[in-house]
DNA sequence: TCTCCAACTGCAAATGATTTGCAATTAGGT
DNA sequence: ACCTAATTGCAAATCATTTGCAGTTGGAGA
């Protein structure tokens, strides 16, 4: 497991209550709560993950689905992509855009951070050459990790 | 459009027809039929857009579904990920492990393929400083075309 | 502190892509 | 031509995610 500081779980309260109140947005509980879970967690979870480590009858799985929405149009959550039908995410801590990207094992799912970035340029190049604006980019990489490469 | 001669559609059938064999599947009309289009695209295409395509009538919408998976299993389909949550297909030359990029534009959808990969080496640096094996990744780009910029 | 209403929530039903069970059909090896 | 496993059509089932609706509640303003 990846050594990752995610939460600087002190300001993750007060920085929810700005972001909403600037869309006259409410500070729920459940909002609160898996704002909690996320600040805990090093690796991108699934809304049905967070469902399921939230305290038993707190809420409603559709209402973990509108909140990830939520935040994430706030700024405070980052959705990835794993190709596998679900969606992830990622709580953002202030002033992160989150961009990152990671190494999954196709064994066993395990989820390593990959740092740095190389891209910006080869998307600038791409931009150019194609006459694109506001080029970003998806990028995950899979392969299979240590555990998973013994026979066993 | 960008010009990307997809089909040797000559050697597409006999193609088929010997691998198909090696797995003792059989050459169908839905099959064929579906190679037929995909050999006219020069894009990827979802599996309602092949279907769409098809004369209408000629097969069930489960069977293109069914047709796309024994497609890309022996090997002459590449499936792409655009992550709207649909997948879409390019038929693969023979020889060809259809490992290349798209940059997709978010506003219209259009898709232009980027010939070049870039992340061989970054695989490799990947998989060595992570213990990983059999490295691979997906990438695709995405940005406002050129069409997409005006205001209209 | 009390009011009030837009923002929320739970619940159940709706979506949309994709898969699957099953009985009827067919390709292709012998 | 025959025979059987591979295919297909159709409808029902999955799965992740969204949405309609009626009841609940957070928080700005009196």
């Amino acid at each position: 497991m990846k050594a990752h500081s995610h939460a600087p779980q002190r300001r993750a309260l007060p920085d929810l209550a700005d972001r909403l109140r600037r869309k006259s947005r409410k500070v729920t509980g459940p909002r609160q709560a898996i704002l909690e879970i996320l600040g805990q967690q090093a690796h991108p979870m699934s809304t049905k993950e967070i469902f399921g480590a939230l305290p038993p009858g707190d809420c409603d799985l559709a209402t973990v689905y509108r909140s990830m929405r939520l935040l994430e149009s706030v700024g405070m959550m980052k959705r990835f992509d794993f190709g596998d039908g679900v969606a992830r995410f990622e709580l953002l801590s202030e002033g992160d855009d989150g961009h990152h990207h990671h190494l999954v094992c196709t064994g066993c799912a395990e989820v390593i951070e990959i740092e740095e970035c190389f891209m910006r340029e080869l998307e600038e190049r791409i931009a150019a050459s194609n006459g694109f604006k506001a080029v970003t980019h998806k990028l995950e990489f899979f392969g299979v990790c240590p555990e998973c490469q013994q026979p066993e």
